[in-house]
RNA sequence: GGAAAUAUAGCUCAAUGGUAAGAGCAGCACCCUUAUACGGUGUCGGUUAAAGGUUCAAGUCCUUUUAUUUCCA
């Protein structure tokens, strides 16, 4: 017996498809039944469990699993290590918020190390949640030994990574500019700077400086017609970056212009550079133009003149002399102070040119280095070079007017600000450059800048030690290898990685934390010898010559590689110095990128398995990953196969260019219905178990593949799960409890002999092609990663094709009480197809379709596996696949479609038979076509006959349409003419184009041929008449008596029916009637007794008057009793 | 500011440059059913985000703009 149920519900096949998956090892068994020599390679990107999964990881998942469980249908051995992501920030935060302390309280109110056995629990807070979501939503990954980031061996091979890259000179201390608070002595992280309340509104003292233009070639242009000093404007709101100016940036597409005027503080005559747009800001209307003659000093008005205009690209390259010349040098001379370009200048505030001190701001910084123009630096105790303000917010000495002094006013104490005579530093920049003549003017300006939410102090922009991966040295592998991936959707491939890969600029690896993995760089004070460790071996071997040199305690050894017991390592140098390790943790993006080596352990263990997992054919994450994990993983596979002699190596054998992976898909996200990004805040967040449990996890995943492109972002509504459960799974269920319903009376167990395809009747054979068609394009698509095509493609079999049409006109086939050989064949069709759609379907509904399997395969044991997921892919059987059988089955569901749609038009229902319908012949094939469908035409719509007409009677209205397409290239330019000559011919021209293959049109300009058009039969006069593309359909609606008679009929079956199935009755109890009736509906039924009693399954029909007990049913608006009994 | 994606019916999505822009869902009306909470037929619903351009022909190609989103700065 095939298992019976009451009801589809999927949330509880998933929870018992589970258990079984259990019991029975299914996981392990659908990889160790796979050959290891034929291996499809999946990456895990490492959630981390420090937060709750949300419903966009069940997206993200299913992606995974599906893939994954497709290539095990396809005989390979996939294997799928998970891993966990355990560094970083948000585990610090959430510390943090748990333990109610501040990063500033790291190392006082509570220790490192307990600060970091904190984060160590934390990380793995919701482990068991996710591990309870993996399971729930079918997703299969192996987590009983996953690789986790923290793992001393997973620490070591990232050391192992870097030394690779620190020997080939891949890995070295630069600076960069960052943020930076100077009473705490750190830098701050964007993510510190986008606290609530960092940025605030302050006043700060203004200056637009005066650069005096050199006179040289590059400049000369300037100076026409002019013989005053030239002078570019430059405003800025930090005046203490000054000293440090390197620069001046404009915008090469800005109109700039010259203009002759008077210093307002010296009364100097000048002549200045500004933008065009700006000139508003610092000159008067009254002035422009007036007498330069008449000005004296201090006169409101001062007289100025536009004397040029230039474009920024002209000023480029200007020389100009330096601002405030404490510190210069003959490389500052030559390649700085000097006018250059930048993207990022507009004429919104200020002159519309930026003055740059490279040190000192970020887009100073990249402007500078783009242009190879070097910083004022000066050089420390130790000759290294450091910028003319210090860790502690203080001019250095060479800057010797305000030496030792506080750049900013607000780092001054309360009683400092209040002694008399005090100034901040920028007012004494700003009186110092009024005096010199070189500030055009000064002023307050309130604007918002960022503060320390530490010290609530205005942060600085100040060059800070970073350690960096020098990854533009590879970027052109980096470029040309990306090329070589398959990426799903391309444009994020060549767009946003591929543009992002073009712009590379090297990797910052330095973060100033705790919890991470430590920096394995060690350095004498002064910076001369360092040693980059790459093991632990060679670690103990350094620590042994320390122990040797007295600087570590005898017996040390390094438990746990993480701050602050690796802090305690102290190195000795080979000139006998202490080396001391670089305080930095590398960016955690590190640690994820370098998990195709680091999960085995490698080079130190687990040769075998990363050279057999090497490099991945498929990993897939969210789009945000792009810049994370695609990256990191892309960047440090490129550079180890140019740093590293064991990668090398392994490449070289598998046949690899230095990529981590061949494919990769980037999902999109998961908003809620109306668009918006799901967050706790907002309340809009959808829990993933909740959904789990009411719709099952099948219904879940269907939904999310099949509604939009993985690619694409998924507007989740929980009304589109319960369609996909009620049009999809639905349907299926209720194919396979047709199924059920009469196997089960028919005992049927498939034991008998395979019917030949070939023998099978017409609709067999079609529904087995279309099965094959199917297989094969579902293949396809999940083999081109492209899941949405292939459960939709899915869908529509199931819905359109086999329960609506094969199994609907096929129904009659299995009521058949005898077991002929066509019911035999409409069985084993029909388990056919559900047997292979379980398993099309099984890689995004691993629960329904393994349930659908095994309740198959338990009776008829038809298949040798144990469950579908240990089954392979349906094979695709060209023999089988008949295009014309598809295609006249599509003309069949047309005709009867038409046939319908007339009988609504006259409202004439489909009980009530009718005689013929009329079919306009089209060409010579079309007869032939519709003679071998006409059974199951007449069927479906209840007609008697179809008849054929030819238009030689001149009956067919006909119409003709252009084909554009093959108009187009004949016609081109002449296409409207030709199209409207067309449409007007008469039903002889288009008799005469019909017999003779071709017309002449445009008075013969043009030969059209029957290709260049459609003739479509439109009408047929005095008929019902319907259309649809080339196809007409004429239905006769003329209602004899005797047609009448058997309408009757079979709406006193159909009563029959129902009043059975309201009692209960088994659809095969035989039974008695008695009639209480009308003459006219008791002639019909006599008529027609012994058709009427096969239907209802009757011994006996009998018309009795007065009927007691009866049920009264309307029959032809006449009322009459029904009363059955089972026999 | 840079890069990318998306924009088609109330909703979710289709539509090799070829001329009536289609499905499903939802709504409405009628019908069918010894598998079906299914289905059928009809109806309602569109300035294909906007504006230019290329072309005999544009939802589709090009340019600009707008909106939403993501990543980077």
């Amino acid at each position: 017996m095939y298992k019976e149920y009451k009801q589809l519900n999927l949330s509880q096949t998933g929870k018992e498809i589970l258990d079984f998956w259990k019991q029975k090892n299914i996981f392990e068994k659908s990889i160790t039944s796979r050959p290891a020599g034929n291996p499809y390679t999946f990456y895990e990107g490492p959630p981390s469990a420090n937060g709750m999964p949300g419903i966009h990881h069940v997206m993200a998942r299913s992606i995974k699993d599906i893939f994954c469980r497709y290539k095990t249908l396809k005989g390979y051995q996939v294997k799928r290590k998970g891993g966990w992501d355990t560094h970083g920030l948000p585990i610090e935060l959430a510390v943090e918020k748990a333990l109610g302390i501040t990063k500033d309280d790291i190392g006082k109110k509570i220790s490192v190390k307990d600060y970091n056995d904190a984060c160590r629990k934390e990380v793995m807070r919701y482990t068991d949640v996710w591990n309870d979501l993996t399971e729930k939503m079918g997703y299969w990954v192996d987590l009983n030994d996953p690789y986790i980031t923290y793992k001393n061996e997973y620490i070591e091979s990232l050391w192992w990574i870097l030394k690779q890259l620190h020997n080939k000179d891949l890995l070295y201390k630069g600076y960069t500019v960052q943020p930076y608070s100077p009473k705490s002595g750190t830098g701050l992280s964007s993510h510190e700077l986008n606290q609530p309340g960092t940025y605030k509104m302050v006043k700060d003292t203004t200056i637009t400086a005066q650069f005096k233009v050199k006179r040289d070639g590059d400049s000369e242009f300037l100076f026409n017609g002019i013989d005053t000093e030239v002078f570019i404007l430059a405003w800025t709101t930090t005046p203490w970056t000054l000293p440090s100016n390197c620069a001046l940036a404009v915008g090469e597409a800005i109109t700039y212009v010259k203009i002759s005027t008077f210093n307002p503080y010296t009364y100097l005559p000048v002549c200045v550079v500004l933008a065009k747009d700006l000139i508003k800001k610092y000159f008067k209307a009254e002035g422009e133009n007036a007498s330069f003659a008449d000005y004296k000093g201090g006169d409101k008005i001062i007289p100025w003149k536009i004397e040029a205009e230039v474009k920024g690209s002209q000023l480029v390259g200007i020389h100009y002399e330096q601002l405030m010349p404490y510190v210069t040098n003959e490389d500052l001379e030559k390649n700085a102070f000097r006018v250059i370009p930048a993207d990022f200048v507009t004429t919104e505030d200020g002159t519309g040119i930026v003055h740059t001190a490279s040190v000192f701001g970020a887009d100073d910084f990249r402007a500078c280095k783009e242009n190879n123009v070097p910083s004022v630096m000066v050089k420390d105790e130790t000759g290294k070079d450091v910028p003319l303000v210090n860790k502690q917010g203080r001019f250095v000495d060479e800057v010797t007017d305000y030496a030792g002094r506080y750049v900013k006013e607000e780092y001054y104490t309360d009683a400092e600000r209040a002694e008399e005579g005090f100034k901040p530093t920028d007012v004494l920049i700003s009186i110092k450059l009024k005096t010199e003549n070189r500030a055009f003017d000064v002023k307050k300006y309130e604007h918002s800048y960022p503060h320390s939410w530490r010290s609530d102090e205005p942060i600085l922009y100040y060059p800070l030690d970073s350690w960096f991966i020098r990854t533009t040295a590879v970027k052109d592998k980096m470029v040309e290898l990306n090329k070589t991936i398959n990426w799903k959707p391309e444009s994020t491939g060549t767009g946003r990685f591929g543009n992002w890969l073009e712009n590379l600029v090297d990797w910052n690896l330095s973060r100033s934390r705790y919890w991470g993995t430590p920096l394995p760089i060690w350095r004498e004070e002064n910076g001369t010898e360092e040693i980059c460790i790459g093991s632990i071996a060679e670690l103990n071997e350094e620590i042994a010559k320390s122990i040797k040199a007295g600087f570590m305690p005898e017996g040390f050894k390094l438990e746990d590689m993480h701050r602050p017991y690796v802090d305690d390592v102290v190195l000795v140098s080979s000139t006998g110095n202490k080396m001391l390790r670089e305080p930095d943790l590398i960016d955690v993006w590190f640690d994820s990128g370098a998990m195709p080596y680091a999960q085995w352990h490698f080079p130190f263990e687990g040769q075998e398995e990363f050279k057999n997992a090497y490099p991945a054919d498929f990993i897939a994450e969210g789009v945000d990953q792009t810049r994370g994990w695609f990256f990191t993983l892309h960047a440090i596979a490129v550079m180890l196969s140019e740093a590293s002699d064991e990668v090398k190596a392994i490449n070289e054998q598998v046949g690899n260019k230095g990529i981590a992976f061949k494919n990769v898909v980037s999902n999109g996200l998961v908003l809620d219905k109306n668009g918006n990004k799901m967050s706790k805040r907002l309340g809009n967040a959808v829990d993933p178990f909740e959904t789990i449990e009411k719709y099952g996890a099948d219904a879940a995943r269907w939904y999310m593949i099949s509604n939009a492109s993985p690619w694409d972002n998924l507007k989740f509504n929980e009304e589109g799960i319960d369609e996909v459960r009620r049009k999809f799974f639905g349907t299926l269920y209720n194919t396979y409890s047709f199924f059920t319903l009469y196997a089960n009376i028919d005992k049927f167990t498939y034991s008998e002999a395979e019917i030949e395809i070939s023998k099978r009747p017409e609709i067999d054979r079609w529904i087995i092609s279309l099965l094959n068609t199917l297989s094969k394009e579902v293949d396809g698509y999940y083999a081109d990663f492209e899941p949405t095509k292939a459960a939709r493609a899915i869908q529509e079999f199931v819905d359109v094709h086999f329960s609506n049409w094969f199994i609907r006109l096929s129904r009659r086939r299995f009521w058949k009480s005898d077991n002929t050989e066509d019911k035999l064949s409409a069985y084993q069709t029909l388990y056919t197809c559900l047997i292979a759609i379980s398993k099309l379907m099984s890689p995004i509904a691993p629960f329904f379709a393994d349930r659908l399997y095994c309740d198959l395969n338990a009776v008829t044991g038809k298949e040798e596996f144990e469950s579908v997921h240990l089954a392979y892919f349906p094979e695709y059987d060209s023999a089988l696949v008949d295009a014309e059988l598809e295609e006249r089955m599509q003309l069949a569901q047309d005709v009867s479609s038409l046939t319908l749609s007339l009988r609504k038009k006259v409202n004439i229902n489909v009980r009530q038979p009718l005689s013929k319908i009329l079919l306009p012949i089209l060409d010579k094939s079309f007869k032939l076509h519709v003679e071998q469908v006409k059974d199951l035409i007449l069927s479906e719509t209840n007609i008697k006959d179809i008849e054929y007409i030819t238009d030689t009677a001149g009956f067919i209205k006909k119409k003709i349409k252009p084909n554009f397409k093959a108009l187009g290239q004949k016609v081109g330019k002449d296409m409207k003419v030709v199209a409207e000559a067309i449409t007007n011919f008469s039903q002889e021209d288009i008799a005469a184009l019909e017999t003779n293959g071709n017309i002449p049109v445009l008075d013969g300009k043009y030969e059209v041929l029957a290709t260049d058009v459609e003739i479509i039969a439109e009408d047929v006069p005095g008929w019902q008449v319907a259309n649809l593309g080339k196809l007409t359909v004429a239905l006769d609606v003329t209602i004899t008596n005797e047609l009448k008679q058997e309408g009757i009929s079979r709406e006193f079956i159909n009563r029959v029916q129902n009043i059975r199935k309201t009692k209960g009755f088994e659809v095969t109890d035989r039974i008695n009637v008695q009639v209480s009736s009308t003459p006219a509906i008791r002639e019909a039924v006599e008529n027609n007794l012994s058709y009427i009693c096969a239907e209802i399954l009757a011994d006996s029909i009998t018309f009795v008057d007065n009927l007691t007990g009866g049920e009264p049913v309307t029959i032809d608006e006449q009322e009459i009793l029904i009363a059955i009994s089972k026999v």
